[in-house]
DNA sequence: CCGGGGTGTTACCTCGGGTAACATCGTCGG
DNA sequence: CCGACGATGTTACCCGAGGTAACACCCCGG
């Protein structure tokens, strides 16, 4: 028989254990989960770094699906961002351990440089900037402003969807809410504060 | 004498390998660049992870303080955002290596939930957090507002500082300008391609 | 009957983080 | 002067994790 029976039962018992124990699972604890032993999983993956892609390769495939679909969504531009950040958070929030594997980078990577998004942001990333490019107007400066604000779209909501994740501190609505509102420049929108602590006088110091 | 200064050495022997070999250069590594052996790195710093914190929070002091000034500028909301950007942007392409180590989370988190933003990261969030809070008037919403913020621009800076700094793919200024081009919310105000692909019509394809 | 491709095993290697136990030197107080 | 203390340093070791070699079984087709 083919390979791939057998492999998709090792990825199960991977994705079993490190649903329960995080992504620094060590390949013994994968194999006892499979009822194997370890050599077996180096037969068929290679290395750890086999395994893990295998397996994000797998969850990828859903959540990459997901935020291509949303992207092309015929929505105003405004509801088609929130769609996306939605899908996102929610894949997140359906598989916290695996999301982690998917976000978190290989710890040991000597030869490149460490990139701060992981290979399946990495194709988030991708996605948006080819969204961005062919569906938004802007100007001249289109590809450098495509790239720079897909790996900085996906940062944002990648470090603020893991505090989401952590804290919960507001329905998914809401945060979805919050990061279209700093996407479409609530930031500079806002007024001032008059309370504003002015510089040249340091009169009462109030904390810290 | 006081530990102080073997301690300051340690750092500096710690800081000369890291600089050479990237952040996972070995213990053994580094005591063999101080001259001496393992075990009096670990009197000194407890652990790996000690002595990571020690190299971060020496780092960190400067990187964090030039933020934390930018963040309080006397400078219209723009040019203050853009002097931030300026300012990090600038820390990270001094020392890469560092930066590296700055910004890499700890591989081994087994205790707590691998957090997408390096513990110096965090400090920065933090810093923009409180900027926002007490500069912004958001309304009934700050608090989580600012929170939320806080994170998504940090995670935002680090993943499209990375990729800059990867790449180089433009000046330090025009990168500076693109990530407050989005944050100023020109995503939202650009207008629509007219060439964008109709959902219900796979007339020609492109180019992929 | 035999051979190949799948299954599996035990036992081992290497390397890195971390520790125990021991030796040395200088200084301070009695 | 001498012992104690606190710092320096050493060698040798443990442990766990990634990774591999060598061997054994089982089934199926020629």
């Amino acid at each position: 028989m083919s390979r791939e029976p057998r492999r998709e039962q090792l990825l199960n018992a991977a994705d079993r254990v490190i649903q329960r124990e995080g992504p620094s699972a060590s390949m013994n604890a994968i194999a006892a989960e499979a009822g194997i032993t370890k050599p077996i999983l180096y037969r068929h993956f290679g290395d750890r770094n086999g395994l893990i892609r295998a397996l994000t390769e797998r969850h990828t495939g859903g959540l990459l699906a997901a935020v291509r679909a949303a992207l092309a969504e015929p929505l105003e531009r405004r509801d088609r961002v929130e769609h996306v950040l939605d899908t996102y958070l929610a894949g997140i929030e359906a598989r916290p351990q695996v999301y982690r594997l998917l976000t978190h980078p290989e710890p040991g990577d000597p030869s490149g440089a460490g990139n701060a998004l992981a290979p399946a942001l990495r194709q988030i990333a991708e996605e948006i900037t080819r969204a961005v490019q062919s569906q938004v107007d802007l100007g001249a400066d289109r590809d450098l402003l495509a790239e720079a604000w897909g790996r900085g779209i996906t940062g944002m909501v990648l470090a603020a969807g893991d505090w989401w994740l952590e804290t919960k501190p507001c329905s998914r609505t809401r945060m979805v809410q919050a990061l279209a509102d700093l996407l479409w420049g609530r930031l500079a929108a806002a007024a001032d504060l008059p309370t504003a602590v002015l510089p040249t006088a340091p009169a009462e110091p109030a904390a810290d």
